[in-house]
DNA sequence: TTAGGAATAT
DNA sequence: CATATTCCTA
């Protein structure tokens, strides 16, 4: 039994939120003189949060821009306040959207974070985000029923939009069933694209990646699973097989030869992450969450033969999530992929890197972020 | 038709 | 260079 994911702690939460944002300012007042935009910002914070909580009621869990971003659960606590990093070169994921100023009450939400230098394609993504404008489900999780669309019709979807060329004709599409949801489907401004252009890049983000995993993972690893049943399992709307496939190609390719990791022997000082305050920051590339000093067990900071870490497979049956829950992140941002099930797992076989770690630690890996 | 993998494109 | 898409073959 695996329990699906919790996400979206939200609604509940949000009062509480607005609580412990009143309680902070309290104490903050103290300071006003030497905090005064501390202060302001947290007032500011509780107004917004007030509003949300009392006008709307709808949360969408994707509405990022880009893909950066992580599944935050409770909004809170920031766990993702990375630095910046401007550059914009060569970032998978599809920006742009620049959006057009609403002028909605938006809580202040203006991280711009583009990517992470290496690529760590699990964390960097969020959803996928075609567009803005269709934010409708993609993930779900649907409770009750399933639905697929557009079975295997190959590329249905597209929420895309934007971009004209050849004008041609869309091809029917019907991407009515959205799982459950639907409550409120904006609209759907379906331009399918053209024909004779490439698909719009998607992007696996760390939600998706994730599903990814789990449902190879039910069905026994990466080798044994296909496609098609990946993506049944998955569920999620706008893939197609082919998507899946890719995907899986990609997986394979990384956790079939991983190498290089090469357990730092004799060089602990090293550490992976800094912690400062409340964020961590991760000083080398591979980052290896550090939930402050809990670091249960999971943590694979280095895989031996993993790069793709994806969950690690929760060993917490069943345990109070409370006051965890708020503190971590949902997923560590693991980097490398324990694999852990039987997927890799049984590897062992070939896998069997040994360590060859030869040249103490440093240099090996300059660039080579196994981005999985 | 689907899967797997290679060739390409970004 | 990594990741995603498309092409090709079984």
């Amino acid at each position: 039994m695996y329990f699906t994911d919790k996400m979206q702690p939200l609604n509940t939460t949000i009062s509480d939120y607005i609580q412990a944002l009143e309680e902070e300012r309290r104490k903050i007042q103290v300071f006003s003189k030497e905090l005064p935009f501390s202060l302001e910002l947290v007032t500011q914070a509780i107004e917004n949060c007030k509003q949300l909580s009392g006008t709307t009621s709808e949360y969408n869990l994707n509405g990022q821009s880009d893909c950066s971003e992580q599944t935050t659960s409770t909004g809170p606590f920031l766990e993702e306040f990375i630095p910046i990093n401007k550059e914009r070169a060569s970032s998978p994921c599809f920006d742009e959207d620049d959006e057009q100023h609403s002028d909605k009450v938006r809580v202040s939400k203006e991280n711009k974070n583009s990517d992470k230098r290496k690529s760590d394609w699990l964390r960097s993504v969020q959803l996928w985000n075609p567009d803005p404008p269709a934010e409708e489900d993609v993930t779900r999780k649907v409770p009750g029923m399933e639905l697929k669309r557009s079975g295997s019709g190959g590329g249905a979807f597209q929420p895309f939009h934007k971009e004209e060329r050849v004008g041609n004709r869309n091809e029917p599409l019907s991407k009515a069933t959205s799982p459950v949801a639907t409550g409120a489907n904006a609209e759907s401004s379906k331009r399918e694209e053209k024909e004779g252009q490439r698909k719009q890049r998607r992007c696996w983000s760390q939600d998706l990646h994730k599903r990814f995993v789990h449902a190879l993972q039910q069905l026994g690893g990466s080798d044994s699973a296909t496609p098609k049943q990946i993506r049944e399992l998955m569920n999620v709307d706008g893939l197609t097989n082919d998507e899946v496939k890719s995907h899986l190609q990609k997986y394979r390719l990384h956790t079939r030869r991983p190498s290089p990791v090469v357990h730092n022997s004799s060089n602990p000082q090293t550490a992976p992450f800094v912690l400062v305050g409340n964020i961590f920051v991760q000083s080398p590339e591979y980052a290896a969450v550090a939930t402050s000093a809990a670091s249960r067990e999971v943590t694979t900071v280095a895989a031996p033969a993993g790069i793709y870490a994806p969950v690690a497979t929760h060993p917490t049956p069943v345990s109070h999530p409370p006051a965890d829950s708020i503190k971590k992140p949902q997923f560590k941002k693991v980097k490398l992929f324990g694999h852990s099930n039987s997927e890799e797992g049984a590897n062992h076989s070939e896998g069997a890197v040994h360590s060859n770690s030869p040249t103490s630690s440093s240099s090996t890996h300059t660039s080579t972020s196994p981005g999985y």
